[in-house]
RNA sequence: GGGCCCAUAGCUCAAUCGGUCAGAGCCCCCGGCUCAUAACCGGGCUGUUCCUGGUUCGAACCCAGGUGGGCCUACCA
């Protein structure tokens, strides 16, 4: 571990994008933050966590026109959802910025005068596909066409995912504008790049540096990127942008990419502004690290330009770049129609944000590995590890000594405070290498110790023998002491249940020194539940209300490529209809060519071989059979259709697949993202033509 | 096709330098208890540590090859 033991430390998760509200992905790494900052405060450092709103680029600036609003009206709506959300999660920032600041600005400008010091910008011109209706230059996202190698029909501007063949979107055959749906025309726009070639050497050694990320990320970044010439980053984009414009480039806005890193700067400096701290103790100086938590996606970004841009700004670099994996949710992609994708606001509207943060911990290492949200398991281990075995430790006991108080001495207890008094080291050290699965391991057999405690002392026992009261208030005492030493050590995972055993006893829990020495003589106020078991229906609830808001939704028209931009649209702004143009107008003899009837589904099973394929046995009614490959496996489980009524394109002309012949086509809407099989309202009956 | 990571009981995972490390929790079964949020305690149960070969006095841990996953990326390492 790179990390000094004494230095202050400054911490910063990824910046959400504002185009999207925060779903249970993207609170493994707030969470996984949060718990950190306040573990490394719980040890006594010094530690500022700032974070803030990723608000510029495309893909704000369009939703902006679809929805009539203006860009700053979006980005102030989302960045209070965002608030509100983390406020909920108990995700504690020292600061909360914007991209979209004077600050930011600012620093973005004194980087970018660094490079042209530097001699490090250079132009170019790029032809690009121009969208004449909205005036504004396409990114390979918001083009489609037929791919010009295979011909396959609606395919992006960079890769066809048919055949694989890359090109340049100008290469597409019959392009349209994804925004507009206007033929694009070709323009010649000028770009600005900057290079990072000549950081290459010490950028290669600072990612191999011990500790300073995780190994594979480093090995990663070694294989793809170290071993040739980093090729210059285009930093600018034409107007209209929504972002900055750059200072000595007019009509040229700096990049969303360019000014997001930039963002933990900018929000360091307007918290130095509001607590009169000095901004170079923090980003210039030997005394302060940087810590950055940051999905494995954005590594890219933070490990090979931003170390380049903080050097040249004359800024310290990151000590360490903690990098975690995805989040899974039962074991796959979170899935909309699976009811899998679930906003933190629909979360926190059916559960305690304990149990996420407990769960999460428990399944935190310290590598890359994505991790898993078993929903079963979830439920399982926050009741068995969590209520069942540590809050109860206190619901056992607390009643015993409600008028007495704890004992005015602690009590013989066989070695039990003391053990778990010294693994505090062990749990300390756990925290620092972000293994909090360990934590909460340590903790869970803590636990299981002081029960066994409680059990064979039987204090319910000792309470109906007359003369024997001073022992009952011995074990409790002992039983309680043993719980706040829990609760201490868990007290970064979980705030709110330290805040209330403080409560509980009128003494603080805000340090992991707390668990070294044990309370005497402390009253004790009246017990109540200090966590419920989770409840099954509520998970249910939760994913059934997650399924129902996300099919209501449409979806944000390309996952822009921000912070932390796992992020959707959630509402009914048009944003799918843009990303997919209407078709031009037919006439209703070539409506009726294409002949459409129910048809239910016999059997469905996935082909192992595919990717995407299921195999479905339809009928038509009657003996009319057909078999047809339907590309949905990645959004339907076969039991999930089989039985069901569905709407299939009965004249297609049948077509030779790899795995057999397929008879037919099931309609299906999608944007790419979800798909979702279409079904007849109740009544309806196979071989019904549908007009 | 290339790169990286991973592969331990039904499930989720542990196992400091290769040396009682083959473990924990959950699940399941049996028993106890009744203070506690149908919670707690005790006992039992399952493993050729993916396979094959090698190094070593000794390997889950090192090396080679293979198989199977995951992620990234693509005619380029």
């Amino acid at each position: 571990m790179v990390l000094l033991q004494n230095s202050r430390l400054l911490v910063t998760s990824a910046l959400p994008y504002a185009n999207g509200h925060i779903h249970l992905g993207h609170v493994v790494e707030y969470a996984q933050t949060d718990i950190w900052v306040r573990a490394m405060r719980m040890k006594g450092r010094r530690v500022v966590y700032v974070c803030a709103d990723d608000t510029h680029g495309t893909a704000v600036m369009m939703r902006a026109r679809q929805e009539g609003r203006s860009e700053l009206e979006i980005i102030g709506s989302m960045s209070e959802a965002h608030q509100r959300d983390f406020e909920a999660l108990q995700i504690r920032f020292d600061h909360y910025g914007s991209t979209h600041s004077e600050e930011n600005r600012r620093f973005a400008g004194e980087i970018w005068k660094a490079f042209r010091d530097a001699g490090r910008v250079t132009e170019t011109h790029v032809e690009q596909l121009f969208d004449p209706i909205e005036k504004i230059f396409l990114a390979d996202r918001f083009v489609k066409g037929s791919c010009p190698r295979c011909k396959a029909k609606d395919q992006y501007g960079d890769n066809c995912d048919k055949c694989g063949a890359t090109y340049e979107a100008t290469e597409l055959l019959d392009p349209r504008s994804t925004l507009s749906g206007a033929v694009p025309e070709l323009a010649t726009a000028e770009h600005l790049l900057v290079s990072v070639e000549p950081d290459r050497p010490w950028i290669t050694e600072w990612i191999q540096a011990e500790g300073r990320m995780p190994r594979e990320m480093a090995n990663y970044l070694k294989g793809f990127f170290l071993g040739q010439p980093f090729r210059d980053w285009d930093v600018s984009r034409p107007a209209p942008y929504f972002g900055f414009e750059i200072p000595d480039a007019p009509g040229h806005y700096f990049y969303v990419w360019f000014d997001a890193p930039i963002g933990y700067l900018a929000a360091t400096s307007q918290w130095c502004e509001r607590t009169g701290e000095k901004f170079d103790d923090w980003w210039r100086s030997s005394e302060c690290e940087i810590v950055h938590f940051i999905g494995k996606d954005i590594v890219k970004f933070h490990a090979l330009f931003w170390p380049s841009m903080l050097k040249l700004g004359g800024y310290s670099l990151p000590s360490r770049v903690h990098v975690h994996g995805f989040l899974t949710v039962n074991g796959e992609k979170m899935s909309k129609s699976k009811g899998t994708f679930v906003l933190a606001s629909t979360y926190l509207a059916h559960l305690d944000p304990a149990y996420l943060r407990y769960y999460y911990a428990s399944k935190l290492g310290s590598g890359v590995d994505d991790l898993d949200l078993n929903l079963e398991e979830f439920i399982q281990k926050v009741n068995a590890e969590l209520v069942n075995k540590v809050i109860n430790l206190a619901s056992r006991s607390a009643k015993f000594v409600a008028t007495t108080g704890l004992t005015s001495s602690y009590p013989d207890d066989e070695g039990l405070f003391a053990r778990a008094a010294a693994e505090g080291d062990e749990v300390e050290k756990a925290y620092e290498a972000f293994d909090f699965a360990k934590v909460t391991r340590l903790v869970v057999a803590m636990a299981d110790r002081a029960n066994e405690y409680v059990d064979r002392k039987a204090p319910w026992a000792l309470a109906k023998q007359p003369g024997k009261e001073a022992e009952v208030v011995e074990v409790c005492s002992v039983a309680l002491n043993l719980f706040r030493q829990l609760v201490v050590y868990l007290a970064p995972i979980l705030p709110k249940l330290a805040d209330d055993v403080a409560a509980l006893f009128g003494v603080p829990n805000d340090s992991f020194a707390c668990a070294r020495t044990a309370l005497v003589g402390t009253p004790v106020t009246v017990y109540t539940h200090l966590m419920k078991r989770v409840d099954p229906k509520a998970v249910e609830a939760m994913v059934e209300a997650s399924r129902v808001e996300t099919a209501a939704a449409a979806v944000a028209p390309v996952a822009q490529g921000a912070p932390s931009a796992q992020g959707e649209v959630l509402d009914d702004d048009g944003a799918s209809l843009a990303a997919d143009p209407l078709a031009p107008e037919c006439s209703i003899d070539d409506f009726s060519k294409v002949d459409l009837r129910i048809a239910r589904v016999l059997s469905a099973e996935s082909v192992p071989e595919a990717k995407k394929l299921l195999k479905l046995e339809v009928s038509l009614g009657g003996d009319e059979r057909r078999t047809i490959f339907a590309g949905i496996k990645a959004h339907y489980a076969p039991e999930q259709l089989v039985g069901k009524l569905v709407v299939v394109c009965a004249n297609l002309a049948p077509r030779k697949m790899k795995f057999g012949m397929s008879e037919g086509m099931v309609v299906c809407a999608g944007d790419g993202q979800g798909v979702f099989v279409l079904t007849p309202d109740a009544g309806a009956k196979p071989g019904m033509r549908v007009r």
